[in-house]
DNA sequence: CAACGGCTTCAAGTACGCTTGAAGTCAACA
DNA sequence: TGTTGACTTCAAGCGTACTTGAAGCCGTTG
């Protein structure tokens, strides 16, 4: 039925619009596809890369990121299985912090406080995230506030 | 002991730039502080105000929907409990996707496939990713092509 | 044949979220 | 008193991810 796919018709069926997709292709993240008289002509799979693309971009991260994600499958080295790793990871923590917003959120909205900040259970997540990012120098902080 | 925070000690605090500060200051997403000899002095609950900002930033709001959503709880309207809703529904929909990526990847990990998208398993979530995106006209395609 | 829709490239513009640099103020300290 | 360090404003620059516009090619259709 359908071989072959116009840039026109796989936008339509990814929702990415075509300029997008021609982009993600100068970036290395798209292979470039055949050409019929100057049009690119798209294998159905690119349906599903394009997916994978939205995936990943949906989940924070960048295009580059995406990229070498994609990228890092051709070749059979090893380089593939450390990134898998560490993008899991990556992943793992987004969807922890992601957690941590949403009970928040929840919190926020059950708490009758005007003054949100006035919820322990509100601040808690905050104060955990802030514990991570903070750049204390580990000691001068044995005596705490 | 620390009653009020200079922008700088507010910044290592919470690992976030004076330069950043300022900018959200400048787009409403943090209140203009007290100011002494010009220079700005923080109340120390800005930390948990900030962390909240890094934390629904982190989960990918943008800094206006942030500033929606701090801004929302000061006038004791209704609106911001529709907003708090609609956010929490969104919020959902991002930990679903991100959980739907963590076993994609799991799978690549898992999946000894040098084409990652002959697995179903891989591709499983991805469709459904793109069956919420695609443009169809439900009709119009009785005929391919 | 002419017009039309969909494709092509390339350059420039846009929105977001900052950072950087210049030039200056201010309090503290030697 | 002078210099240091942290602060101030303002304008400009930057990286990411696109979109938009101009100018043109190609195949089908009236």
């Amino acid at each position: 039925m359908d071989e072959q796919l116009t840039i026109g018709e796989l936008a339509h069926r990814t929702g990415v619009a075509t300029s997008a997709l021609r982009y993600w292709e100068d970036l290395g993240l798209l292979p470039a596809p055949a050409r019929v008289s100057g049009q690119r002509r798209y294998p159905p799979s690119a349906v599903e890369l394009v997916g994978v693309v939205l995936l990943l971009r949906g989940v924070g991260f960048t295009l580059r990121e995406v990229k070498a994600f994609v990228a890092a499958r051709s070749p059979d080295g090893d380089g593939w299985r450390e990134l898998y790793e560490r993008k899991l990871a990556e992943l793992d923590q987004r969807i922890a912090q992601a957690q941590v917003a949403r009970t928040a959120i929840a919190h926020g909205l059950a708490c009758p406080h005007e003054n949100i900040f006035e919820c322990a259970n509100f601040t808690a997540g905050v104060t955990a995230l802030l514990a991570g990012r903070s750049l204390e120098e580990a000691h001068a902080q044995v005596h705490s506030r």
